[in-house]
DNA sequence: GGCGTGCCCTAGAACGTTCTAGAGTCGAAC
DNA sequence: GTTCGACTCTAGAACGTTCTAGGGCACGCC
């Protein structure tokens, strides 16, 4: 039972049902050569035996791997979710899955080396943290697919949010709201944390509320947020834009424990629209990434390199949209 | 750039260095048979190509794939943590992870069958809900080793928490801060959910408290915990303990909606200690599971029997331990 | 009856590795 | 001066599949 007598293979179904490996292939690979009879008899064979191709085998042979690699992050919600989308995409058009994860002790560097071992025809990377150039040499030996981040290097290819866009929907909600004064808390050097920021600034603008536009600092924590909130209790305002939902969080217990009620003291809006921003218990208003879109899109874009197709544009950014839930609120008075 | 000319192969890398493909292996595998010149020489040549082994063709060749499948549920940050340990563990020993996930489209037969044809030798699932029965079939087929539940079938190796001994932890804890009326929210059809109620009746009944007593029906999503908190509502104990940390946030916004305050009014402890408990606005006290202990020794046990060792005891049961944090107080008077 | 033309099937090479068996060289021991 | 062993290296088979080239065979057409 352990691991004894070999599985079989395609010389075995082949001897059983008295023909040759190559139609077994025939038949397995549902390809045109072989009669509905032999077909049939065949496949009961197979399924008798219990035979499963090796996938291993069938892809040295046949050169192009339809397989592509997906490296993503342990601990990132959001990245389950787009590993789902991914699935969803890859099945439809016929192509495998490989995944390797980045955890805390495992880097990025090592996943995509274990990916290229296994020879996948393409490479999509969530969020990559890796440095612009390593990406570029990366993408001169396979097709690199980078989502959630702008990479400023022509061999790589994109899938994004326009989280810009994002923060003028935080924004132009909290306008609509009544709110005037409203800050936001940035991500400190995390990826995407500038066009966010920039994002903010000009939905003020655009509001004519420049007057008003106030920055602090913070980052991907939760702490990142309850520190910015003891900045912000210093001169307070009627609404924040946070980086994302974590800090969102550290921001509202911070809030909460100095006795303001959310919304009615204060609004806030975070952003990715994680899992648990989702829980009763925090309810947050937050900017969602569309993942199906996304998900498509990046797999669509890996095949079309595989194929070898030009691509005109190497960036393809989505629109978010905002999810309303219970922290965003009219402003007090 | 986009997948044009073929990858470097040894045979490349033989023909540079004016050597045999053979030497060649021999020197990429580290094996003995080789000068340490030519291994210098070799190794020059191959960074300059930037060769890199084929994995298929090496596992194809070689029999044995020193490759372990995991299936692992998206959006379950306690499977995440787990993969950590996982790859530490499989990393130490010289083996290689191969991932499949299960996500709301994708189920776990899918899942393994992924892996089933990438040849891996031996099994790893997180939380299986497949039938015993095919469980068992599959581990006719390949070493199988389950976690996180028990399997009652002799072929497939198990390595579980205690989690009748984690409601002990909770219940005794409980009793420590001087409750009496304690009640346990169960988790309805779920895995392991029997064990855990179990786990209560006996502790409840070793401190002598058969008299409070109490199982509410509930479940695995925040939305049981919800309806859950209705029922406890109408006769209220001191404190709660709960099938999971997800339900256990569903209580808490139902009991704070309520006007009632955690620990003051009532106490709650969940299970299993996910990353968002630790949130500084749930802070929920909690069952923790010894992950990197699990993981160790589910890869150990996998290999064992990749080896073909004889294992003696099937089942594997790793205590856990109590994570106290804000939910938990002294009852009210 | 010769000759295509489909259709079903097969033999054998190929993919990039590892492994087995053995060939060559050199120095030391008889 | 032969024989042996140790060491370095190589040729070629093997792994399980796919692919290319072609072999029979029946049928229809001249």
């Amino acid at each position: 039972m352990s691991g004894g007598e070999r599985r079989p293979t395609l010389a075995d179904v082949a001897a059983e049902a008295s023909v040759s490996v190559a139609l077994v292939s025939i038949v397995m690979r549902d390809a045109p050569g072989a009669s509905a009879a032999t077909r049939a008899r065949v496949l009961e064979v197979a399924r008798r035996l219990d035979y499963q191709p090796d996938s291993r085998a069938r892809l040295l042979r046949s050169g192009q791997s339809r397989l592509l690699g997906v490296v993503f992050g342990v601990q990132h919600p959001f990245h389950d979710d787009l590993l789902t989308g991914l699935y969803d995409a890859a099945e439809k058009i016929g192509y495998e899955l490989t995944l390797s994860a980045v955890t805390p002790r495992r880097d990025e560097r090592t996943a995509v080396a274990g990916l290229l071992q296994d020879r996948c025809a393409a490479l999509v990377l969530l969020g990559p943290q890796l440095p612009t150039a390593e990406l570029a040499t990366l993408a001169g030996r396979l097709p690199v697919v980078a989502m959630m981040r702008t990479v400023r290097q022509r061999q790589v290819d994109v899938v994004r949010t326009d989280d810009g866009r994002g923060l003028h929907l935080a924004v132009d909600h909290l306008v609509a709201l009544g709110h005037r004064d409203i800050a936001h808390v940035d991500g400190g050097r995390w990826l995407s944390s500038a066009e966010r920021r920039q994002g903010y600034r000009d939905a003020m603008r655009r509001h004519g509320l420049e007057a008003y536009e106030r920055v602090v600092t913070g980052g991907f924590g939760e702490d990142d947020g309850a520190r910015a909130a003891g900045e912000l209790l210093r001169h307070r305002p009627t609404a924040v834009t946070m980086f994302n939902d974590l800090s969102a969080t550290g921001l509202l217990t911070v809030l909460r424990r100095e006795g303001m009620t959310v919304p009615e003291d204060i609004s806030v809006v975070g952003y990715d629209d994680s899992s648990f921003s989702r829980l009763g218990h925090i309810d947050l208003t937050t900017v969602a990434q569309d993942i199906d879109t996304m998900a498509t899109l990046a797999v669509a874009r890996a095949v079309e390199r595989i194929d070898g197709a030009q691509v005109a544009h190497r960036e393809v950014v989505i629109p978010p949209r905002l999810v309303v839930r219970g922290t965003t609120g009219p402003p007090p008075d």
